[in-house]
DNA sequence: CGAGCATATCGAAGATTGTCAATATCTTGA
DNA sequence: TCAAGATATTGACAATCTTCGATATGCTCG
């Protein structure tokens, strides 16, 4: 099973895992423009159980992309917009190092 | 099953889980370098058996993050960096419109 | 306190993914 | 043409991920 990440490198995996499934990004796509409550999430998901938007918003937690923030019986989710930005930065590291090398022969 | 992605939202979730592998972002580390062939990669993975590394190159190449140059015997891979680019413009969309809409009480 | 709502967690079943060993395909060079 | 090397594919099994139903937890209000 994929446990919490401990290392900066497991975090960026454990990122890209969370945005690989397409529930998970809707998900993110509804957060983009506002904080929402578990409840609200269900409905603007086509009525999903709520056990399975759980799961997956423990996923998006797991991976810092989102924040819970407690509030009376209600849970707020967002964005946690500085993990994409690691994300995004882990990402442009490849652009940088044009590897336009070419093939070295193999023999 | 993961089928070969077809629409441009496939093709970023199916970058995401390419990404989403810590075997899979080693190759993609090396090959940030320089273009190499499977072999060369294999050794450089810790000797990983070669039909491993082939069922991942496999997933890389679906998601369009790599591209293989057959020469001769060999086949080299390279980093496709444009799609490098799709993935980070994926993300950053989401800086864009700050979500910091606060909490719409629920009820 | 007790009922009821919002959310999380758990266990089992189902689905997808990753590994391994064996084999197939393609290429080159003798 | 044949043998050998490089890579891909396949099928069986193992591991991991997702779903579902049930239940647990925590909060609020009467």
């Amino acid at each position: 099973m994929r446990t919490t990440p401990t290392t900066a490198s497991d975090l960026v995996v454990a990122g890209f895992h969370a945005l690989s499934e397409p529930l998970r990004i809707k998900t993110l796509e509804l957060l983009r423009d506002q904080e929402l409550c578990v409840c609200d999430l269900c409905e603007r998901l086509g009525g999903i159980t709520q056990s399975k938007l759980s799961f997956h918003l423990k996923a998006l937690k797991e991976a810092e992309l989102v924040r819970a923030r407690p509030e009376g019986r209600w849970i707020y989710y967002s964005l946690n917009l500085p993990q994409f930005a690691v994300l995004e930065q882990y990402l442009s590291e490849y652009r940088r190092f044009s590897p336009m090398v070419p093939a070295r022969p193999c023999e």
